[in-house]
DNA sequence: CTGTTAGCGCTTTCAT
DNA sequence: ATGAAAGCGCTAACAG
């Protein structure tokens, strides 16, 4: 069952392959006869039409974008804001005919050449590390590319919305009048190593959104009155409830329980509700609680969080893939709700 | 900026383009002091390796998976059964170095094209309807392929659990003792009108999962001494808790409120679990109630529901897309839970 | 409206 | 270990 090609089409319909290939690309170009010749015998020889890797070759343009998905492409669909992102990608992608290649990222050390080795028009990174390598393989590629959240990268477009602005703006409302205040953490490095600490180093921290948000949270509590070396940071491997909960009583049964606690995410803040309810404590009473991305969970555990709009987001990366202009910085606001005080 | 090409590395080099080849795609075979030439010479001229589309179609295959993932792209990413089976096939094809392309569908006439023009080693289809013109397009293209749940297609493996022994199995636990059993369901038609009615014929149903599953519904009630034309069957649109919410509230207000609802998701059940509290009625007391998927949110709200795993169906898709194979039919399970009576 | 020519950039023979 | 030739299947560019 080999392969059947526009030349044997063409040799059956009688005509020349330009118009076999005028029929299927441009077949105002081609007289009626000649067109119902060449759809009769690609039929009779059920031709499913031109070789798109020829095609690709040819034109130059796969009519397709690269998604970059992270240190583990398993997690992708694990994570909830992620795939935000990714439909907002498809609301651009669909309708223009583009599909979406998601890359076999694993966090080896192959991942570069699964870059470089993508059939793609443009990339799109969802938000890595410094260091992460794919991030050298993607510019070399010399295609349109954007990363969402960070690192900034020369020649890449940066969507983001402005973490550090929006931490702090967070920060101000969930550290209000706290004496222990903690952070909630999404991980510091690829490693993914889940610790406690206090008075963490920023500078060292290698995702730049958390990075950001840190520095956010430390203008925050210094502006209450708060030395950062007072601060706790919990960091969670992953962005999960139940790991959250669990750091969260960890932090609640030690020496200084912490009174307000900003999470980086709804979902660890659900963690960190019910590891607080668990305790026999009141939010926002006895401990203040805020999130992140304002998900459906938010509302429904009356949280204060920071709203954005990852599928706005991702709708803006795929435009920029695309090779348009960019658009202005994504937006971001603090809803306030009933787990922090007045 | 110019793309560079692997003759321009190797004049530089001083080699053949052979060698060059080689050096990127069968090292060993090359002597070290080539080699190093080869990779000096791409360095100092940014070459980003072999160019995708012109290895595709030298060597005949992509190495990536397309995915067509129903009538509209967009939903794709909303419902999370969806996103556990793409997670799924991530299993399988990030290990592997392979890509995953997902098509962009809409709905609209192109969508047979938008297959054809996929540069692909072969196609996963989430389930789709008898009449989706998509089916024909993938059998066209002589490529390994798979449909999830149905239609069965000849040329095309089918991973499907048993969904009409499934709905029979579970309709014996909610509508035991029942005496006006209603069953929440997904679309019809790709139409995807939502309506209410009785006695629904069954055999024009044209997404046969859904066929399917009521057809096994229809068993049970029978069974249960119950005759089919006074079954309400509530459509929704959308597998989306809000909606069946709304239309659980209308049956309830009506002038046979049910008194057992097989809901074809957890998430319409727990819809249909909201709008049955609101009424001020008991589970399952009043209304026994069952979903589908064994979601979270069926353990969180004691819902009996049918257990499958979209995400070892996914896995399962991968493998039968990569033309190895097929795997046993997948399993199922009906977990009992306090919604439903004894 | 139709056809001829000339590659797109690479890798599979098959030599050497 | 290296190289020359051939061509994967298609379409831009230009004739006619």
């Amino acid at each position: 069952m080999k392969r059947v090609t526009l030349a044997e089409v063409a040799e059956r319909a009688g005509v020349s392959v330009m118009t076999a290939s005028y029929t299927y690309n441009r077949p105002e170009r081609v007289s009626d006869r000649s067109r119902s010749k060449v759809l009769a015998a690609a039929a009779e020889l059920k031709y499913p039409g031109p070789d798109p890797s020829a095609r690709s070759l040819r034109r130059g343009s796969t009519r397709t974008l690269g998604i970059v998905m992270g240190e583990h492409l398993t997690y992708a669909f694990e994570d909830p804001q992620a795939v935000s992102f990714l439909a907002g990608i498809a609301d651009v992608c669909a309708p223009r005919g583009y599909g979406m290649t998601i890359l076999p990222i694993t966090g080896a050390a192959e991942d570069a050449s699964r870059v470089t080795s993508a059939a793609v028009d443009g990339f799109i990174v969802w938000t890595t590390s410094d260091d992460d390598p794919v991030m050298a393989a993607v510019q070399s590629m010399k295609r349109p590319a954007v990363v969402h959240g960070g690192p900034a990268t020369p020649g890449l477009e940066l969507v983001s919305i402005d973490n550090r602005a929006a931490a702090r703006a967070v920060g101000a409302v969930v550290f209000v009048g706290a004496r222990r205040p903690a952070v909630v953490s999404q991980p510091l490095s690829r490693e993914r190593v889940s610790t406690i600490s206090r008075g963490t180093d920023i500078t060292d921290v290698l995702f730049p959104v958390t990075r950001h948000r840190l520095e956010g949270y430390r203008q925050a509590v210094e502006a209450a009155g708060v030395a950062w070396g007072d601060v706790t940071v919990a960091v969670c491997a992953h962005n999960d409830a139940a790991e959250a909960e669990q750091i969260t009583a960890t932090l609640l049964a030690g020496t200084s329980p912490p009174d307000a606690i900003a999470a980086m995410s709804d979902q660890q803040a659900a963690g960190v509700v019910r590891a607080v309810r668990a305790a026999g404590l009141v939010i926002p009473d006895d401990v203040a609680v805020t999130g992140w991305d304002d998900a459906d969970v938010a509302a429904r555990l009356g949280l204060t969080t920071v709203a954005q709009s990852l599928r706005d987001q991702g709708a803006t990366c795929a435009y920029a893939a695309l090779g348009q202009k960019p658009g202005s910085p994504a937006s971001w606001s603090v809803v306030r709700r009933s787990s922090t005080r007045a």
